[in-house]
RNA sequence: UCCUGAGUAGCUCAGUCGGUAGAGCAGGUGGCUGUUAACCACCGGGUCGCAGGUUCGAGUCCUGCCUCAGGAGCCA
């Protein structure tokens, strides 16, 4: 890619040189003689001077006439000096405006929620949601990294599907010339075919949830990256589960320092995580909730007591995970509570192999996952107590009719982690356009 | 869907007892030789969410609606 400038990244090569830079006017301070004009490029911020002396008194008088976030271009030489921010500026010699901006809506103070998500499309130029964004990016290489370096092999699954995965109740409905189709809520049923194709197998896509849900932990429109593998039984799986986590995590610490940095990341906090993680199998999970101290601590923080045999609250997650270095392993859950494609334990049919990862600091629920079903009759018996229509899933059911094995997969939402990662309050802010109850718009 | 709170200048907010609209920032003009969300002075800027009601008089009190935020449930 032939270029005819340089980016504000690469300026430790060019110290004492003559360049150009192409960006945006993200900021200008003057001071009589001196004029401080900040260019932003997409790589970092970029402190340009001009002083009165050594610049043309129509160059000098034209820096102030620049609108903030104008397109400009701007040349002079590089110079270390420890008064700029990033500790390099360029002393400027010719400057042109290629576009000039209209007046630009975001201040470099503070606003509304509102009033940044309906801007959203010009909020992403600001610090935090591009530090933010910049991880999100890397997260989801290291996502695909880690299942290629294993031989994976990437199966796309559908967006538009003839039945619902796991409910009726959440799906978004839409015409398919004439019938109802919905959109994914997860691509596993489609994976788990797959598997018995390629033996290790995994997708990622935008799934959809019409759920009313109205908190911090929860997007309309959000990604997952689920991987299958056939063969795998469940001690398995909470290990590659583990493995993929601190993968995870370790590349954003590798590569993401400077981003995490700008959102004051304690990242000490991420450091610790290595396998194994605490496996809590459910019922000690209950105990733990049901002690009389956590159930005074729910009260005190009015939230919803916690009763055996239910699924956790968001409280729940916190109070479970609260000690913890590491993302916890629930697991074991009860059968009744979770999806009907999971398989039972053999110990203790009424419990489930499966699993939930919960981040801790309060992140929650960043991956669900189980070994399934591989026994056709159980697997058919299931479908039938759970209410749902057998000829939807008869594609499914044929999986257990050709070579049937024991299988296990789960699915870890990308926003969830991209949100414990950087240490952010909302998810919102760890999608670039976050889709919710009331946000349809940018 | 439920609970709680909020809606006043482009943005963030203040507005007392019901008495006729304020600040900071942004924008404009001028000043300042090293600024870091610079600073100083001056200027312009309002359908007080919408619709009713009470009142001599409503940003303020009452009713309904709309929008948003925080939380719950559900979930990744």
């Amino acid at each position: 890619m032939a270029r005819d400038f340089v980016y504000v990244e690469e300026l430790g090569e060019h110290v004492g040189e003559r360049v150009t830079l192409k960006g945006w006017l993200s900021r200008k301070r003057s001071s009589g003689k001196v004029k401080f004009l900040v260019l932003r490029d997409g790589t970092g911020l970029l402190q340009c001077v001009a002083f009165v002396r050594d610049t043309s008194a129509e160059l000098f008088e034209r820096c102030d006439r620049i609108p903030l976030e104008s397109s400009i271009a701007v040349a002079g030489r590089v110079r270390r000096d420890d008064r700029a921010p990033g500790g390099f500026e360029l002393g400027i010699e010719d400057l042109r405006v290629l576009h000039e901006a209209a007046e630009f809506p975001i201040q470099p103070k503070e606003h509304g929620v509102e009033f940044l998500f309906d801007h959203r499309h010009l909020h992403l130029r600001s610090r935090t949601p591009h530090a933010i964004l910049r991880v999100r990016s890397e997260v989801v290489r290291a996502c695909r990294d880690f299942f290629h370096e294993r031989r994976f092999v990437l199966i796309d699954s559908p967006v538009l599907t003839p039945a619902a995965c796991e409910g009726t109740t959440t799906l978004f409905e839409t015409d398919y010339f004439g019938r109802k189709a919905y959109l994914t809520q997860s691509g596993q049923l489609y994976l788990e075919p797959a598997c018995m194709a390629f033996g290790r197998v995994y997708c990622m896509g935008p799934t959809f949830r019409a759920e009313k849900s109205k908190t911090r932990r929860h997007l309309t429109e959000f990604w997952m990256i689920e991987p299958e593998v056939a063969f795998l039984e469940f001690p398995g799986l909470l290990e590659l589960a583990e493995e993929f986590v601190s993968y995870v995590v370790a590349r954003a610490l590798d590569v993401c320092r400077e981003d995490l940095k700008v959102l004051d990341r304690d990242t000490s906090k991420l450091e610790s995580v290595r396998p194994p993680f605490p496996r809590l199998p459910y019922d000690e999970a209950a105990r733990l909730l049901t002690t009389p101290e956590s159930q005074a601590r729910m009260a005190a923080a009015g939230a919803p007591p916690f009763a055996a045999g239910n699924d956790f609250g968001a409280f729940d997650e916190t109070l479970l995970t609260e000690s913890a270095d590491r993302p916890v392993m629930v697991t074991h859950w009860p059968a009744a509570i979770k999806a009907f494609y999971m398989q039972p334990d053999e110990a203790d049919p009424s419990r489930a192999l499966c699993v939930d990862v919960l981040a801790p600091e309060g992140y929650g629920e960043i991956i669900g996952g189980s070994e399934r079903i591989h026994d056709h009759d159980l697997l058919l018996g299931r479908i039938r107590e759970h209410g749902l229509p057998v000829e939807a899933f008869q594609w499914y059911l044929d999986i257990r009719k050709y070579g049937t094995v024991p299988h296990s997969g789960f699915g870890m939402g990308v926003e969830r982690c991209v949100t414990w990662i950087c240490g952010v309050p909302h998810l919102r802010d760890a999608i670039p356009y976050p889709r919710q109850i009331h946000r349809l718009y940018p």
